[in-house]
DNA sequence: CATTCTTGTCATCGGTCGATGACTTAGGGG
DNA sequence: CCCCTAAGTCATCGACCGATGACAAGAATG
């Protein structure tokens, strides 16, 4: 037992501590089996502390699930306008796809929230991340007629790939490298951007 | 009132009918509400019959979702070795993408799955038919190198165009018309397979 | 009409769920 | 040292869940 462990021991009381861990232990039990299949007294037994406070804190169970797979869209991604698109994919395909997002064992949030995808509100909240997030700045760089649909074909590519890969365990995604899958996912998107 | 369903009224005793009514009115709600977001009473509410009977038929709900969500692989869609890609893949795409499964709420079996992917399995079934049934027959179409990586990413396009489309409603491809989906695709199928 | 098998119903069990409100205890400021 | 606020606990509620087994009623058979 370390001494930062001796000095936790006697249960101090931090309210702003006790929340973050609730948050981080939602993050984990939302992820791994989605939000039907996480129970509040799961998580808050992960911290070792009373379910209630769960409620105490965030309301209800949906809102702590809301606030724990909220995710801030990356900025800096897309604001050099002269930035090429296969730049952006190729960092998508690296944070969504490839990327081990360990708070939230090791998915990207949004299909994290798929896995949950049967609640409506969850729906909704991942469909606005997706369009008023990533697939305006894909369009604006697509070029060509109906460039909507194109970047929606771009989305549609990482999200199915993110499914296969971390959600289904499809065996070559799953042992593909990042290198190898980005010069595929690369022909993919020129090929749509002509 | 109809003849027929003055007929119908006395409540014929039919254990086929009965069996068959049930799987009907589980496919719509596990189609739309997900695994845990339905209950044995909600089906048998639908059929007006007893929820006990779904557990003398079925034996448990897993195995009347099993059941349900059962799905035929089709044959003689890849019969012909010498019918090219991205035939088979237009037809994937309109039976999968942009079919209306009546059965299912309007979403093929795939995607309903993928509503209940917090149950492992429900995960497996629906990994086991994309794996043998849909992705070697990619495959062995595709050639170049690690064919079964481009494959995965044939029908991760796919599976991601579904879940846009009738999962997430996103605009685009909810209003884009099949035909001009269909050259998007396939100019992308052409260059992954070189 | 009586018997018998099958189809469907009823009551209920044990458990889990989200949520509430009253209670206890820790800890810092007077 | 006491006291009051805030952090955490406890008991419990009402609803719903999947599942079981005893029972009633319809249909087939003689």
């Amino acid at each position: 037992m370390t001494y930062d462990d001796f000095m936790d021991q006697p249960k101090r009381r931090d309210k702003a501590a006790t929340r973050a861990k609730l948050l981080d232990a939602a993050r984990l039990r939302f992820a791994r089996h989605g939000f039907d299949g996480t129970g509040v007294r799961d998580i808050a037994a992960d911290v070792g502390v009373d379910p209630a406070l769960v409620f105490r804190y965030f309301g209800s169970k949906e809102q702590l699930h809301e606030e724990a797979l909220r995710v801030e869209i990356p900025t800096g991604l897309t604001d050099d306008p002269a930035r090429p698109l296969t730049h952006i994919t190729d960092t998508l395909l690296h944070d969504v796809v490839f990327a081990d997002w360990e708070q939230f064992a090791g998915e990207h949030p949004l299909l994290v929230m798929l896995r949950s995808a049967g609640r409506p509100t969850i729906r909704d909240q991942m469909r606005q991340q997706l369009c008023e997030g990533y697939l305006p700045d894909f369009a604006e760089r697509l070029g060509g007629d109906n460039p909507a649909l194109r970047a929606e074909l771009v989305g549609a590519l990482l999200i199915g790939m993110g499914v296969m890969r971390t959600i289904l365990n499809t065996p070559a995604l799953h042992n593909a490298s990042y290198e190898e899958t980005r010069t595929l996912v690369t022909r993919l998107i020129t090929a749509l951007s002509d």
